[in-house]
DNA sequence: CGTGTCGCGTAC
DNA sequence: GACGTACGCGACACGG
């Protein structure tokens, strides 16, 4: 294990060369005019700052310096004095910045590179190389596409200003030809950046081609003759010196002096006390803000000031043993393997919610010993015992995140007894949760913000030194959270929801994760492809109508073409301006044809955004696989969520959409299960409501909302039109949302008396659902709060505002919440009983999704249908309701073949 | 540049 | 003001 924490490639160490210069530059150009109060111009070493830490989070690495500049006459100006000379001298402005870039670099006590009368270009070229050759891997932050002729499998470009990573396959993709073949091929095509001139009348495309056939410059102008396009073959032979000229101007020199040694790279703690003052001096309130958290680390020196804050905040919790050795390990693991419970916590090494664990910290005992334990120790065997233990109980917050973290270096993490964060959720499930909110509440004092890990810290990969103690902090924190929240869950009758409920599901959902579903990218691709290409032609189209360019995805360009330039009447208006969204511009669609146009466009732009080209990019290369996150601490009434990508909510109703369900398959000799609930929130309504009507239309299997349509509309069921149908559906998933006549006119596009009388009928049929409705509310008004059927409780503290707008908005959350919430206590009853089965019949299957009234199952062709009925046994059986549940299971090899 | 907010649009 | 629960995209404004 590594000190620095650094992701090493492959055990290697990384070192990231940064060209200083070129990012002052173009951060000058990025950020717009900023200064200090006394006027000192800021701009470009702000842009630098946040870019030097984006690239020191991003490619984490083990040794890195930065590189800049140096005035005055370098080589390349000797060779031809047109060099750069173009470039204008650098605006009053920015010249001051170079020296303040300098000075953060310092106070980060990163290594700064400057050898007089050489560019940062060839020193950082020097130092790659070398490095590279030692068994680093070496990567280079940069915008400058020169940087190419060096790019191979150990020696990458990462340009943090637009988050893109350069390889070989990207040169290719890019140049048209291989990093070896850059210098060449620049010689063809000059750099007007740099203003070096190449062979007038040889672009890219035509380098690439020559440089293909022919191999190099040499080649190319030694076979001339060779060539069958007369004008190609003259320019090439006038241009042959010029050409040779612009290689040795374009070739990056790679010995030039620089008196380091890779080695002497490795990262250093930052000066934080210095990197402190220079940003306040530089007003960088939010980078400054964000450094006390980081105090922790070693050699700061801050102000007094500053102490004191992060004193106020610093952790009271017990100090951590690093476990740095295998002894130590075996240490720790003695004493934890006599005490329990454990509280533990991932230290994922600062970024993403799941990065690469870099260390796990373990606090237990009483007095309480708090060890970090480096992700290696996942070697020792006695540890991995304990952590696998069922029976050693674990304690922690987030719990999923720390299964997972562990999951990825071969431990299966078991024994979770209690997750904080659930405990929390469960207390008050419609705020959020971070770690150190709750710990001052329940804790008192000043448990910190620090400690508990909150605040992810600017400043990229904090060391070991600083990260241990978080880490530790976050443990023990979760440890003494224990009490104090299992008592309120008692109290508060939630703990059976806790114990049999949200526990269990908790390693439920992260093996799910774990497991992902597959996608096929060809299929996305094929899809992508055919929308691209329609998109090009509505875009025309639009251009056409508009009688110009604009772009349709901005809703202010949109609206000054439709409104200001074709004077279409405003229909509605958001608070920033005239709304443009679908409703309205279906209603314009009557009046010009733009309208249709740019709807389309917008739901093709919509799919390739969100679905198509954003899916591909999340496969996971290890699997092929696709590894949503579920959030089970979020949703207000007790549902889950899915991120990253959210797999809730792919498309399912246009024809588009069901295309896009198809790229989601079983591998080969498996198949995808499907199980669904059935109208499950209607059923719940019929339920708790008791309404007799309702509940005997569910008993006796009708079609719910052609019987309300006959009820409503008062005619014989068989005399039960599509319109009326429409209607009544309409409403029954209105009640549930504590729907207006307004809304609902809205809706069905009728007169807003019309609908009134539609909500009148309704609750006349069922005057079960509007008494269920009002007591709902009342019980809300008095108790603050409402429950679903297993008790799972919403605080709203609105249903008591004076402003009848706020209070309206909680009151349909007090009707909405028990119907929704208790169709997620289902299934999440469900989940759990069909998991079991799973695993009582040794079956093969697992889950691997839930779209709140769906579950997914991926199983070997064998067990397919023994799945299905299984899903649905658990599905029907997860609660005892006074209505059927009824479930619809399908068999597929794609998500869209399962439904229709 | 990074970050937060808004409008909009998917899902159930 | 008017339909609940989520997530996420592109555009835009703004920071210091």
């Amino acid at each position: 294990m590594s000190s620095h924490g650094g992701a090493k490639d492959g055990g290697r160490p990384t070192l990231l060369l940064i060209d200083g210069s070129g990012y002052v530059f173009r951060a000058y150009h990025a950020v717009p005019h900023l200064s200090t109060r006394q006027g000192v111009p800021t701009n470009a070493v702000y842009g630098f700052t946040n870019m030097l830490l984006k690239a020191m989070r991003d490619a984490k690495p083990t040794h890195l310096a930065v590189a800049f500049d140096r005035e005055g006459r370098t080589e390349r100006q000797r060779i031809d004095p047109a060099y750069k000379a173009t470039r204008a001298a650098p605006p009053d402005d920015l010249v001051p910045q170079f020296g303040l870039a300098r000075r953060v670099v310092e106070a980060l006590d990163v290594p700064l590179l400057e050898v007089a009368h050489v560019e940062a270009d060839d020193v950082i070229g020097t130092v790659a190389v070398a490095a590279r050759a030692q068994g680093f891997s070496v990567v280079i932050a940069t915008g400058d596409k020169d940087f190419m002729q060096l790019v191979s499998d150990d020696l990458r470009l990462f340009d943090s200003m637009r988050d893109r990573w350069t390889g070989p396959k990207e040169v290719l993709e890019r140049l048209g030809v291989g990093p070896e073949r850059v210098i060449d091929f620049m010689s063809l095509c000059g750099d007007e950046v740099d203003n070096v001139a190449g062979v007038p009348g040889v672009g890219p495309k035509t380098a690439a081609l020559l440089l293909n056939r022919f191999g190099t410059l040499e080649g190319i102008l030694s076979h001339l003759d060779d060539l069958d396009r007369p004008k190609l073959r003259e320019a090439l032979r006038a241009g042959a010196e010029t050409a040779r000229r612009a290689r040795e101007l374009v070739r990056i020199r790679l010995d030039v002096p620089v008196g380091v040694a890779p080695d002497d790279l490795a990262r250093r703690p930052a000066r934080l006390g210095e990197a402190l003052r220079l940003f306040s001096e530089l007003e960088f309130t939010r980078l400054t803000r964000d450094l006390p958290a980081a105090l922790g680390s070693a050699g700061a020196a801050p102000r007094a000031a500053e102490l004191a804050a992060a004193a106020a905040r610093a952790p009271r919790w017990t100090a951590p043993t690093i476990c740095a050795t295998p002894a130590a390990v075996e240490d720790a693991v003695r004493f934890l393997a006599e005490h329990r419970p454990l509280g533990i916590a991932a230290d994922a090494g600062g970024t993403g919610p799941v990065g690469e664990l870099r260390g796990l910290a373990v606090v237990a005992g009483e007095p309480a010993r708090a060890f970090y334990l480096p992700a290696g120790a996942a070697q020792n065997a006695p540890l991995v015992r304990l952590l696998e233990d069922p029976e050693a109980p674990k304690v922690g917050y987030g719990l999923e995140r720390t299964w997972t973290a562990l999951r990825r270096l071969g431990v299966r993490l078991a024994g979770l007894q209690f997750d904080g964060e659930l405990a929390s959720y469960l207390l008050d499930p419609g705020k959020q949760h971070p770690l150190g909110d709750v710990a001052r509440e329940r804790l008192g004092g000043a448990p910190a913000e620090a400690a508990a890990g909150r605040g992810q810290l600017s400043l990229p990969a904090i060391d070991l030194a600083a990260a241990a103690p978080v880490a530790a902090g976050r443990a023990e924190a979760a440890l003494l959270l224990r009490g104090p929240l299992w008592a309120s869950l008692e109290e508060q009758r939630l703990a059976p929801l806790f114990r049999e409920l949200e526990m269990p599901l908790l390693p439920l959902l992260a093996r799910m994760e774990w497991a992902g579903v597959r996608v096929d990218p060809a299929v996305l691709a094929e899809i992508s492809a055919q929308v691209h290409e329609q998109r090009e032609r509505l875009g025309a189209r639009i251009r056409e109508l508009a009688g110009h360019d604009f772009n349709v995805a901005s809703g202010k360009q949109l609206a000054a073409v439709l409104f200001g330039e074709l004077k279409l009447p405003v229909l509605r208006r958001t608070k920033t301006g005239p709304s443009t969204d679908q409703e309205v511009l279906e209603r314009l669609a009557a009046e010009h044809p733009l309208p249709a146009a740019v709807l389309e466009h917008r739901a093709l732009a919509k799919l390739s955004g969100t679905y198509l080209d954003a899916l591909p990019a999340l496969i996971d290369p290890r699997d092929g696989r696709l590894h949503t996150t579920f959030h089970q601490a979020i949703a207000a009434t007790g549902r889950l969520s899915s991120s990253d990508p959210n797999l809730q909510n792919i498309p399912t109703r246009t024809e588009l959409g069901r295309r896009i369900r198809a790229a989601f398959v079983a591998p080969a000799g498996a198949r995808l299960v499907s199980a669904d609930y059935s109208q499950i929130e209607l059923r719940v309504l019929a339920h708790v409501s008791g309404d007799p009507a309702l509940r005997a239309s569910f008993s006796r299997g009708e079609d719910v909302h052609a019987r309300t349509a006959a009820e409503v509309f008062g005619v014989a069921p068989a005399a039960v039109t599509a319109q009326m149908r429409r209607a009544a559906k309409a409403i029954n998933f209105g009640i549930a949302y504590g729907q207006s006549a307004f809304g609902l006119a809205q809706r069905l596009e009728l007169p807003r008396e019309e609908a009134q009388g539609i909500i009148d009928r309704y609750f006349e049929r069922y005057a079960g659902v509007r008494a269920w409705l009002d007591r709902t509310i009342e019980t809300a008004r008095a108790e603050g709060a409402v429950e679903t059927l297993y008790g799972r409780r919403r605080l709203l503290p609105d249903i008591a505002s004076r402003n009848p707008a706020v209070r309206q908005a909680a009151e349909r959350m007090a009707v909405n919440t028990p119907i929704q919430g208790t169709a997620a206590d289902l299934i999440k009853r469900a989940m759990l009983s069909a998991d079991r089965l799973l695993r009582e019949r040794r079956l093969a299957a697992r889950m691997i999704l839930q779209v709140h009234d769906e579950l997914i199952f991926e199983a070997p062709e064998a067990e397919a249908e023994d799945v299905a009925v299984l899903a649905r046994e658990a599905m029907e059986t997860a609660g005892a309701l006074d209505v059927p549940l009824e479930v619809t299971v399908g068999v597929g090899r794609n998500w869209a073949e399962i439904h229709d």
